[in-house]
DNA sequence: GGTGTGGGTTCTGAAGCGGAACTCGGTGGG
DNA sequence: CCCACCGAGTTCCGCTTCAGAACCCACACC
């Protein structure tokens, strides 16, 4: 049985959200879907399924259960800080089929809110004050410097 | 059997790519692996499972099958232009691992080549020259003006 | 006290996945 | 000429996960 436990990030990340629904679920979470049953309407996905990847998600920090009422217990699934950190990934995942798997019926694209743009995606360095592609990118070990706080947050840009 | 043609973006994308496998074999062909055999080695995946994974990746073009030579005909897959613009995707997930799945064991970051920092990813404005959060982000159709659904409920901040 | 609502759990099949063994064309060595 | 070998799959079998519908349960409202 594979004893490959997982070792890197990426397979730890798809560990978690690397199956056909969890991504959608996110997704909902962040236009505002809260309630268990409405997870269900909003995705079409099994009811068995939908308990165990929100619990999933609970517990890998993505999503948080808390009660909204108490005298008829009820509980709502709101995203945790971690949770909304998958928004670029989500949106580079939509950006992608945006571009690359076009039917030609529904052209929808993701703009900057206020203006209307449509946003891009790309790779910043804060050092050299320049974007760049995949092929500049490098993986290295942060043993020596663990400077963990970098978070993309709204800044003025390049 | 679910009639959903699936179509957003994101379900498509999903269709494609949102298995267990497909994301490890984009980041293992963007490694530069190009042979089955290697694939499997490389992933320690089912054999059955890669064929079908790369089939499928081949007709959503992803990758593409080529051959490398002759006489006893063999293939390579690469990723075409649209496979590798899927990085933005598999670095925002990697990043994501890296911060937020920590288990203190390999703090690995993703840095720009040249310089050595680490890399930001962020949504950038071209209009109003400015990074902004997923808050900011709305869909709209790209051929008439915005009406479909704002898709965006008010949440705390990003 | 029956009905409705929210949040699940049990039951079924039907897919999908994993492992090992097998196939098939061609090549190279003895 | 014969046999081993290599790359690229395909078959077969068993296990795990998924989907769908039905069912359960605590409470609130009428």
């Amino acid at each position: 049985m594979g004893e490959r436990t997982e070792h890197t990030p990426l397979e730890r990340t798809l560990q978690l959200v690397g199956d056909r629904w969890s991504i959608l679920i996110i997704r909902a979470a962040l236009r505002g879907v809260r309630r268990f049953d409405d997870f269900a309407a909003d995705l079409g996905i099994a009811r068995p399924i939908l308990t165990k990847r929100l619990t999933r998600l609970v517990e890998g920090g993505v999503m948080a259960k808390d009660p909204y009422q108490e005298h008829p217990p009820r509980y709502e699934y709101r995203l945790t800080p971690a949770g909304v950190a998958l928004s670029p990934a989500l949106v580079a995942l939509i950006r992608w089929g945006e571009h690359h798997l076009a039917d030609g019926d529904s052209p929808i694209v993701l703009v900057h809110g206020p203006c209307g743009t449509e946003l891009e995606q790309g790779f910043w360095c804060r050092t050299c004050a320049t974007t760049f592609g995949p092929t500049a990118i490098r993986a290295q070990s942060a043993t020596t410097q663990p400077e963990h706080d970098s978070a993309q947050r709204d800044r003025t840009g390049p």
